[in-house]
RNA sequence: GCCAGGGUAGCUCAGUGGUAGAGCAGGGGACUCAUAAGCCCUUGGUCGGGAGUUCAACUCUCCCCCCUGGCACCA
């Protein structure tokens, strides 16, 4: 029996600055998903990586006395190293200074170009070097001393004509349309698609696809002095590292089921990347995810305001699986979302210590203690048994695949959360400290259904805290080869008589350090 | 300016033409297996403002205010 693929990628990140909270939320989004896909039965390649050309990186790297591809190297090094920091399981890491990459993004140029939609013309307008981009008259203003600006990024611009090849996008904007129509679910969240169609429907002008005025990055076959502009070069990234345009991987998981990006980028991915790649003649993606981005307070997180949260620091609190979850936890996946210690803190507190650490630490507890550890043995059930272990197995899978569905990770920790919640009321129900007392033989199938709820617990959550789930399941002796979501529910229940370890906490409760010291 | 989506308890949000909901936070209680955790109960909102339709609107219509996003080459 062969799985079914599923292919994800996040967007490259661009080099030029060092990873923030930002990237490592759409890492760490991506990856939830992956996980998810592979403990749930399928083929999953994982794709990130990082783009590394243009004129930006260019400069950065001559103003600190480097070779472009030094500079890439040590930037590209810090992503890669944020990626493994949170336990991101990505496939691939890919670069596009890579050479396999570069040969790429010229194959798929001359396919373009043989389909008749590349050609050479003169761009003539204001230019800004340090934007890299074009403004219009109407984007400019005129300094006292005659000299003009972007009114937006306040940066100088320069009359500068350029050759330049173009791609004919305009030809594409009913082919798009169509997309879209045909394929509701192509960009999401749908208020995205909402915005990409009303662009479209604007009518689309010809794309400047290449670049005279600086080398750094990926010739134009045949024609050298160009330079292919960014986005031909960066989104291929999608295809070259799965072998594009032959390799075993491209036939296996071409077309991609998500790319996750942020929503800065929608655009570049709803548009010029369908249009590229039917320009090609390729299979288009079964669907881009537009996230939103983290906030502090509702702001921007930006270094003058001091409210950066870097993501080394939050390992540091909280650790990998904490951050992750409380990344996951906070903001809904698609919107903005509000970020800021104190929330994390409640939040992991409440949810992962308080209500899931704690439940697994007292059942753990009172079965080392009063069923020689090892896996009690059940009598008859009762219903409130039965209907614990229902809410606990296929029910809760079947629910949160839904969410995953929708890639509303948030909403899908809302119902293991709600399990576990409802097996911490059926122990206070219970009261297996009571029955040890009076009815020890109800005492050991009480605390068996609580064992087998936590090991269904931990499976579900190895997406989102994957190093603690397998803490969990190790405490329930849930042999290695038994953890992924096919083993779900009653048909694989544990077995009595187990030897279990001694328990041990899995979600510590954070203390934020007291702020106000007594002066 | 134009287009879209929002403004519901301290916070994050769900919700329906017919007496306002959840989680967290706050308050109280019973218990004690457990990570001073868990469980139960509870305070709390004129559902952005105004007008209209209706027996009845938070839910429909209109006007206004405020917020967010999009409006081309911006990683």
């Amino acid at each position: 029996m062969t799985k079914p693929h599923f292919y994800i990628t996040t967007a490259i990140s661009y080099v030029n600055a060092a990873p923030h909270i930002g990237h490592a939320y759409e890492a760490i989004g991506a990856d939830v998903m992956a996980r998810f896909k592979r403990l749930d039965g399928y083929d999953v390649y994982f794709l990130t990586g990082t783009d590394e050309h243009g004129q930006k990186v260019e400069k950065s790297a001559q103003a600190q006395g480097k070779k472009p591809q030094q500079f890439a190297d040590e930037i590209a090094a810090l992503f890669e190293g944020m990626c493994k920091s949170f336990d991101v399981s990505n496939d691939q890491f890919i670069r596009t200074t890579a050479d396999f990459h570069k040969k790429a993004c010229q194959h798929i140029w001359k396919k373009m170009e043989e389909n008749g939609d590349i050609y050479l013309h003169t761009y003539a307008g204001w230019y800004s070097m340090r934007d890299e981009a074009f403004y219009g008259e109407d984007e400019l203003t005129t300094l006292p001393d005659g000299k003009k600006i972007s009114t937006e990024s306040k940066t100088p611009v320069e009359w500068v004509e350029e050759e330049s090849y173009f791609f004919k996008l305009s030809a594409y904007t009913d082919r798009l349309l169509k997309l879209y129509e045909d394929q509701p679910e192509f960009m999401q969240p749908s208020f995205r698609r909402n915005e990409v169609v009303s662009f479209v429907k604007q009518g689309l002008k010809d794309l400047s696809i290449s670049r005279t005025t600086f080398d750094w990055g990926v010739p134009v076959p045949g024609n050298p002095k160009h330079i292919m502009y960014v986005w031909v070069d960066a989104l291929t990234n999608y295809i070259s590292a799965l072998g594009y345009p032959d390799g075993e991987n491209f036939k296996k998981y071409w077309p991609c089921d998500v790319h996750l990006i942020g929503k800065d980028i929608i655009r570049f991915h709803a548009i010029y990347w369908p249009a590229f790649l039917m320009s090609a003649g390729l299979p288009l993606p079964k669907r881009v995810f537009g996230h939103g981005f983290l906030l502090t307070a509702g702001e921007k997180m930006s270094k003058s305001l001091g409210n950066v949260i870097a993501p080394r620091d939050m390992i540091d609190k909280y650790g990998v699986d904490a951050s992750r979850y409380a990344l996951m936890r906070e903001a809904t996946f698609g919107q903005d979302g509000d970020i800021s210690y104190p929330l994390m803190t409640a939040r992991i507190n409440a949810e992962l210590a308080n209500n899931l650490g704690n439940l697994v630490q007292r059942t753990l507890s009172m079965i080392n203690k009063n069923c020689d550890a090892k896996v009690p043995q059940p009598g008859i059930l009762e219903d409130a048994d039965k209907d614990l272990l229902q809410k606990a197995g296929q029910a809760m899978l079947i629910a949160v695949r839904g969410e995953f569905e929708k890639m509303q990770f948030s909403r899908a920790i809302e119902e293991f959360i709600s399990v576990s919640h409802a097996a911490n009321m059926y122990i206070d129900e219970q009261a297996p400290w009571t029955l040890k007392k009076t009815d020890p033989a109800r005492m050991a199938t009480v605390l068996y259904v609580l064992a087998e709820v936590i090991r269904n617990l931990g499976l579900i959550i190895q997406p989102f805290v994957p190093n603690a789930a397998q803490k969990i399941m190790d405490q329930v002796a849930v042999p290695a080869h038994e953890r992924d979501f096919s083993f779900i529910g009653e048909a694989h229940a544990l077995k009595a008589g187990t030897p279990l370890p001694a328990p041990a906490g899995v979600f510590p409760r954070i203390v934020d350090e007291v702020v106000a010291k007594t002066a």
